[in-house]
DNA sequence: TTTGTTCGTACGGTGTACTAACAAACATGT
DNA sequence: ACATGTTTGTTAGTACACCGTACGAACAAA
């Protein structure tokens, strides 16, 4: 049963037709006001009232005259303020530090910080957040969009982290950390959080080359997941879209995980893990070879696991996020292989499996991509 | 990337509130315009503005003043026009029969219909659908909304059938065979052609008890998956979502399937195996514990393969839909056991496992579901 | 210079939903 | 019996969003 879906209002309308026309702005550089016109469907007298409500925030600038010689009334230009907002982007996924970074409104980091974890948890962790965002406030330059976070465990709505074991959240009995509340309380900013592997995702589909159909793996100390379902993140009955570090994987055991159970993803796959195991083999070329057949067993294991979620979502492509030197290689390719083998080639032939090209920012990135899109509606 | 999306009109969002009115109309029956201003919170002056175009094309009617004894100018009530229009479902997931009925507004199978396969493929097993349709059209005793289909295979947006292999669609090389354009153009009616095990994942969701994240697992000749999102079906990046039914379950082998791979789920679960198997035993206590024995295993399996997706969308529901003296026992039991036990409890510990209320019309009642979303905005 | 094109804006009109006000019809208290 | 208060559905007027039309400005090409 669906819940009575909110009515809705010819200002709702508005709303979208203005974030219509920034994303446009946003995606195609400078336009001019007919240029919007011609992309959006809407008429160029809308159009002009849209823009002049934008240029009145500040939110978008005309940029001169059209370069280009063509008959006709020389068109006037319009950008996004590119030059006038920035966005704070925090990761905390990190199991050591919490990086923190300035970037600009197309999502290039412009300045970075990051403090130490020292073991904080619970409140104190708390605290390293909010002293994070507050020096990077201070370090920008510019008016700033808001803060965007992304955060291990499970994330609500409204950015209250409900369970993140590893930083002892929440603390002290409550029901969830309520992370959101206390930034915006700190900076008096817009905040969102979320899910690290879903902000992640979102990087990788606003910056990177992601189709609307997509799952990003994010493999660190644990192993966790974003998925974009057409265009949209997916949150989960529970807010728990994604986290499938603790689902076994194969019918044959496998190690011990903190959890209790046997053989679950993170067992395979996390990075402490591998590490172990690759720091055990020796230096000749036999430890080469073994060292590659274990990132293969890795890689065959992520496979196995991702087969039915590929099979069941129809998904068109597997991003990875993490060390390049574990998941590049071996082991990306024995997944995909997997991946191939254990699914429908009809269907899934052109699925494609690769290494993000965003590295390590994309946590942060994908943080400040979701500041863009609560914020002008961009996305 | 996103492709540009669509302009917001007034009129859309007019559009939205006709269904948001006809939706509580259809969930909550009988209401008057004062209680749908309160449910929708749009005013009472709207609500009357959108009643009266309603009433205009006869799709809600007056039916007379509220039994209750109030304070107040006594309410005239509303309600759908549900004895002024049917609704036409046709099934042809079964291997042998396609089926079809009547129905009325509430999914309530008022006459039936159906036509022996008898081995027809291609075009004339087109054929045979264009004329259930037809005599369907026929025997409906009011004004039909339309014509809603599930059909086996990969069918797209646009209601063409782009593979169904056992029916010998697409037919003649052609890249699709266009159902729904067919049927719309034989009846001149509102046509919705979709995948058989989404529309069952539908019914479920309209006239069953399930909950707006959910997955549908229809096992019959073949197994196939729906999957409902936050209340709305999922299609996949190439109309492919819920095709699980060659995923292959496990790291042991397995059964070699017709797609040339080993171990795929059908092998485990699909009928006619399981059918095979458990007629293999014999009849004596010892024959009782081998049949207990094998359900369970083929549960398992299907565990095995959900576990994943249940983990990485975080769902709430499974539902199982097919013979019930197979699913309905040792095997259902067997796969919420499995699931339990190789996801997060902590997130899925109230996860829930159960056969469809629905029974054998569920296709059909789903189809008819499709017709009224699509035609009234009811889902 | 003339012609045709393109741009951005001004004006008026239509559609949508809102607030305010009101008459009708009822129950209840005195 | 009668006044009072409540609820319903409608009318009238207002605010907002978008559209179509029309127009001046600014340019290229002939």
């Amino acid at each position: 049963m669906l819940r009575p879906s909110a009515k809705s209002l010819p200002e709702h309308a508005r709303g979208r037709n203005r974030s219509l026309v920034l994303q446009t702005l946003y995606r195609s550089g400078t336009l001019s006001r007919a240029d919007l016109a011609r992309a959006t469907g809407l008429t160029r007298v809308t159009i002009s009232d849209l823009v002049a409500d934008l240029l009145a925030e500040n939110l978008v600038v005309e940029v001169g005259q059209r370069d280009e010689s063509r008959p006709g009334k020389p068109a006037t230009m319009l950008d996004i303020n590119r030059g006038g907002f920035q966005i704070i982007g925090i990761d905390l996924s990190d199991y050591a530090v919490f990086r923190g970074a300035v970037l600009d409104l197309d999502g290039v980091v412009l300045q970075r910080a990051e403090v130490p974890l020292d073991g904080a948890v619970g409140v104190d962790a708390s605290a390293k957040v909010v002293a994070l965002a507050e020096r990077l406030v201070g370090a920008a330059s510019l008016p700033l969009l808001g803060i965007g976070v992304g955060s291990p465990g499970v994330v609500d709505l409204a950015g209250t982290v409900l369970s993140a074991p590893n930083l002892g959240w929440p603390s002290g009995g409550s029901s969830g950390e309520p992370l959101q509340a206390t930034l915006a309380a700190a900076t008096g900013l817009p905040v969102i959080v979320a899910n690290d592997a879903n902000a992640a995702a979102l990087a990788e589909h606003s910056f990177g080359a992601a189709l609307s159909d997509m799952m990003l793996v994010k493999v660190g100390h644990g192993v966790g997941a974003g998925l974009i379902i057409g265009g949209t993140a997916l949150v989960g009955s529970r807010f728990a879209a994604g986290e499938i570090g603790h689902v076994v994987v194969g019918t044959d055991g496998g190690a011990a995980c903190a959890c209790g159970k046997h053989g679950c993803l993170e067992t395979w796959l996390a990075t402490p893990r591998l590490d172990a195991a690759l720091a055990a083999t020796d230096d000749g070329p036999d430890g080469a070879a073994e060292r590659t057949a274990i990132l293969r067993r890795a890689g065959e294991r992520l496979g196995i696991a991702l087969a039915p979620v590929v099979g069941a979502l129809d998904l068109a492509e597997v991003v990875l996020s993490g060390p390049v030197e574990l998941l590049d290689g071996p082991l990306a390719e024995a997944a995909i292989e997997t991946l191939r083998m254990r699914t429908m080639a009809e269907f899934h032939g052109d699925l494609s499996l690769r290494m993000t090209a965003l590295g390590q920012d994309i946590v942060m990135r994908g943080a400040a991509a979701m500041v863009l899109s609560g914020q002008l509606g961009v996305s």
